[in-house]
DNA sequence: GATTGTATGTTTTGAGAAAAATAGACAATA
DNA sequence: TATTGTCTATTTTTCTCAAAACATACAATC
């Protein structure tokens, strides 16, 4: 009764995301049909997850009266939301960079070389291909584009966003949803107030692209949306080490949560304004940066 | 010896395009190995494409000196190069809006309804998941996101459009390359020449797309041209009627001319002004029309 | 009357074999 | 010596069938 595909993971998050969303107590009842609905899924695969999460003890099931909360198991403050596909593609790109690939590569070299089948072989070759990481060759095959990790592309990145992203916040009716900035403000300070450790870098990442994100989602428009996802996406691909220091890491926070004050001002230009010096003075370190420590 | 496959009708236009580049005349010599370089693919399919050339009577087999050119195909001149998948991804969107299809589709419906096989189906959800059309749902199921083809969407698309479009004649080093140059003023020469028809509407949607594209690519930024090909794509699927006569077309063809003159003169900021307001009008027009004719 | 438990039908996924298509090597030829 | 003709190995695609996973209908239960 493990979790074995892509749906129960999807199922088992999406239980716990609802289950604090309607603030369960313990002792009441989780309702399968409900949570299939909102789900959009059946009920089938839902009732297997449940199942798991009683055998973990966190639900106790009661013959004929489904199941109840015993108690909230805890998310991890920072769980990054990335599938196992992600990682692979996040290691193919590291691959490449290393020079473990070469330029051009075939389906049947990545199943064997990562041991999985063609099926995912192709999947994860087509979403880097919407990345514009590879391309298909005419024939048999697909190639690296080149750039992919010199300053060229990363500096093509950096201006296109200093184009969108502070026009996003001008955009009529932008509106920012409060649940958000407050979720935003408390993992900032987690930053700010812990000791910096270089393993939290995956973590800080995932914040700043999930910060990025959020503004463009308050737009209502889905093409920022889509746009930044697709650059954050790029980003996690490509710029995998938080090469800076602390005091990097306390700018990045606190410029975001000045953004974030304008914003709830309703301060839109000059919100507008800081995001895109933030961005612009990310580009130019980066500049400074890579010269050094790319290949 | 038919032409078959994906990579036939690639190579055959490659083949084409190349002998034109070239400048070829007839009797000159097409070297197999050349071509295949310069493809990036191997030389067995090359030479079937040139065997089913030799075939049309455009090149002449001579046994063991290869081809020779005989007379170069005329290519029409707007000749629409997407394949056979475009087809069938407009038609889905199509019959969604016919409510042909409901809110919610799955793989085996899709492949009956089309007569296509199932990784073709899987194939073609896909891509309309990537212009984010349909999402796939948790568990079995893809289901059309809301609003596809409403003023909604269409408002949305326009609005990024001003955002992105006139930045990227701004861009540093952006240069328009003269062959491309040429090309469209032909082209749009060859509207506002001949008589109007109704016929004409999707080559006139192509010549559209193209121009845009082309003012990206000289922009030198991946993620630009990126940008403006995913909404071509979609508006691909979406704005399939020219809704407006002649006049409007004759605009459209001004104003596309108007701007490259600016261009040309490296008058950037005139030039993405003009841009600017030419998406704005159409967003406009866009407006008061589809509130009749939307369903 | 709503919810759960159970059974059944559909849809998708996966694995493996056969077929089609492409890449690459080598000898023959001009 | 470069190019073509020919042949073989490799890669991808397609198909089929079985198994897994999911959706749904209906009876049982509170």
């Amino acid at each position: 009764m493990a979790i074995v595909s892509r749906l129960h993971e999807d199922i088992h998050a999406g239980v716990l995301r609802i289950m604090e969303e309607d603030d369960l107590q313990p002792g009441d009842r989780v309702v399968e049909s409900r949570i299939a609905d909102r789900l959009r899924v059946s009920r089938t695969p839902v009732r297997a997850v449940l199942d798991e999460l009683a055998d973990e003890g966190y639900l106790r099931r009661v013959r004929n009266r489904g199941v109840e909360l015993v108690r909230l198991p805890k998310r991890p403050a920072g769980a990054t939301p990335s599938g196992a596909d992600d990682d692979l593609l996040v290691r193919i790109s590291h691959d490449r960079v290393k020079k473990v690939l070469g330029d051009d590569v075939n389906e049947t070299e990545i199943m064997r070389h990562y041991g999985i089948s063609r099926a995912e072989a192709t999947r994860l070759l087509e979403r880097l291909a919407s990345y514009s990481v590879v391309e298909r060759k005419l024939g048999y095959g697909w190639r690296f584009l080149e750039g992919i990790n010199d300053s060229q592309a990363r500096s093509e990145s950096y201006r296109f966003r200093l184009v969108v992203e502070p026009q996003m916040l001008l955009q009529p009716g932008y509106e920012l949803s409060p649940p958000w900035v407050e979720e935003m403000r408390e993992k900032h300070a987690s930053f700010t107030e812990q000791k910096w450790q270089q393993s939290e870098s995956i973590r800080l990442f995932e914040m700043n692209a999930a910060f990025h994100e959020g503004l463009a989602v308050a737009s209502g428009n889905r093409y920022f949306v889509d746009t930044v996802r697709r650059q954050n996406h790029l980003r996690r691909l490509l710029n995998y080490d938080w090469a800076y220091g602390y005091e990097r890491v306390r700018t990045v926070c606190r410029e975001h949560m000045e953004i974030l004050d304008r914003l709830e001002d309703q301060d839109y230009d000059v919100a507008s304004l800081l995001l895109y010096r933030h961005i612009e003075k990310t580009m130019e370190l980066r500049g400074t940066l890579y010269v050094q420590t790319d290949d």
